[in-house]
DNA sequence: TCCACGGTTGAAACCGGTTGCAAATTTGAC
DNA sequence: GTCAAATTTGCAACCGGTTTCAACCGTGGA
């Protein structure tokens, strides 16, 4: 049915090496040969198997996509991205989905089993505990989204939470809010705590301002909206950080019921920026992950890395910026 | 590195071939060289490779995933659930991104030189030469939400276009509307054409209403909310029957803007029922695709190809649900 | 004309597995 | 305890490629 070097090198006259070597880049072959061995290939339709020169190469140009947020509108544009970036490279995306697994030893095993070249890990929910047996297995591993501290432990693009924080705080402040809150995502997540930290430590700068904070149970718009119902049955911030846009919108659900509007009598921020963000019956104000730029950067890492694992692990931090919309009041 | 069968045996001091059938679901080996292998696998932290097993047993367990929908949410639904359903069997999905291509070759290409075990074409809009021409390749293909013809080229799992063109048609109606709209998917695509059959054919049956037709050019916000713009500026019909949810959710930004709203003004229904359709700042009322069972059907199908290629290609049609919601008025 | 040299070629070993086959072992019936 | 049948085992060939190595070729300089 499929056609074999064997076949083709029969075709040509010529040995196997010599189709083999046709097909290698940078190998020593006449003209002529490659002529014949070309013509024969092309009449018999033959497509070298990847998977069985892997065998010798050591390289099967698989990578490994990991991710548990199938929930999330935003990690379709990722995926979109990661998939089309690994085409063109000559990757091939071996997607894996971790939604409710708690044990990495599967994900690591079938990761094995392909002999992927290196795991992108696309997510910023997903416990460490997997990266690391990820780079126990002796995979390169990429973290996408992920936290970027001083030492890493393994390489991960992303933004600066911390930073970003601090950005959402000052733009409230420069608008004049000055009872302000911190709506995050879960609570548990450290891409969380340091958002909270840069949002917290800028407000602390000024005596005028109060914080309080509260947290979604999850990046979901269900979350975020029961988490902003609670809040509206309280005494209310003037304007909310909220831990991102899914969160945001469940929380503009919310706001809407309550017979308020933003941002008339709620001012609201998220992060990421996803496509539906813009949709002009949600018109978020919200920081821009640069999501085209983290990742390139993941996966010009990783081929580095397929060159020469063994790297250091490395933090690369890209700057957020901030997309004014229709959630927040203007600054005076 | 990597650990390989050869040092697994020498350490249990057995053949290789007695490795290979510890690890070989139904192949001869006693229970004591069972328990020495699998003693010195644990040890050595042995994973077979399933690439080099491929070679020989022409299996690779592989299933390229294909879709041109990355901008639609829906679809990460959808991914979400062909992911787990695949992993839950032991299959590997190949992720595939044919937005903007054109030409199948490449794909293609690519799809024989991983050797996967067969193709799950998960679109509505892709061309039906990419299935073909993975047909061609000699490829088993299912295509998920697919044109359910009486004839099928390829298998095909998916809803009764013209069915549920009929019964948005039929809801309508039921609802006393009188001039309704058809406000599709991009012109050219089968499903489109489908619905609109079946809806044109039920309001034709009565010959009190009247029918206007509209198609946006993508399935997407934007191009709802520019259609159904467009609409608005001219004499608008009472309740429209929209290509999807996302166009719906266009449609629905669009007539906000010029301060109408659902169901008061005008009527709306979708199609798809995505997560988002149930936010409660969305709130539409939608067909509902069985979209579990339609991927476990494809699933199924594609399990039976591997084991049996050759099977003639039959179409699977499921039954949408109405999804009762807020953007059409109740029944009388 | 001869020879050294560079590029090209094919044989054979190898990558990490599987599998047909015949030999070796165990099992069970007598 | 014997013998035939049933199981288990290892050898060797094979899957579809790559790569080392030694032999080969044509060329140009002496």
């Amino acid at each position: 049915m499929v056609v074999t070097l064997k076949e083709v090198a029969q075709r040509a006259g010529v040995s196997r090496s010599a189709v083999s070597r046709t097909f290698t880049p940078g190998a020593s072959v006449s003209a002529k040969t490659r002529a014949k061995v070309e013509a024969a290939a092309k009449d018999l339709g033959y497509q070298p198997n990847a998977l069985a020169s892997s065998l010798t190469t050591g390289r099967t140009k698989l990578i490994g996509l990991v991710s548990d947020n199938f929930h999330n509108p935003f990690f379709l544009q990722i995926f979109d991205l990661f998939t089309r970036g690994l085409q063109d490279r000559g990757l091939r995306p071996l997607l894996v989905n971790l939604s409710g697994q708690t044990d990495p030893l599967g994900s690591v095993q079938m990761l094995q089993q392909y002999s992927v070249d290196g795991v992108v890990v696309a997510s910023s929910t997903l416990p460490p505990e997997f990266s690391m047996a990820f780079l126990e297995a002796g995979l390169s591993v990429v973290n996408a989204f992920g936290r970027c501290g001083d030492d890493p432990m393994v390489h991960v693009v992303g933004i600066d939470d911390v930073a970003s924080g601090a950005m959402a705080a000052r733009e409230l402040m420069d608008r004049g809010y000055r009872h302000v809150g911190f709506l995050g995502g879960p609570k548990g997540a450290t891409s969380t705590r340091d958002r909270l930290r840069g949002f917290q430590e800028t407000i602390a700068d000024n005596p005028d301002m109060t914080l309080s904070t509260a947290f979604a149970s999850n990046y979901t718009f269900d979350a975020g909206r029961a988490e902003m119902q609670r809040l509206l049955s309280g005494t209310r911030a003037e304007a909310y950080f909220c831990g991102d846009d899914v969160i945001s919108i469940g929380a503009l659900s919310a706001i809407a019921d309550a017979g308020l509007s933003c941002p008339a009598d709620i001012g609201l921020i998220g992060v990421n920026d996803m496509e539906m963000a813009g949709w002009q019956n949600i018109n978020l104000t919200t920081l821009r992950q640069p999501i085209d730029q983290i990742v390139d950067s993941v996966i010009e890492t990783m081929v580095q890395l397929t060159q020469n694992a063994g790297l250091d692990p490395e933090a690369r931090v890209l700057e957020c910026t901030l997309v004014e919309r229709g959630t927040l009041r203007p600054k005076p």
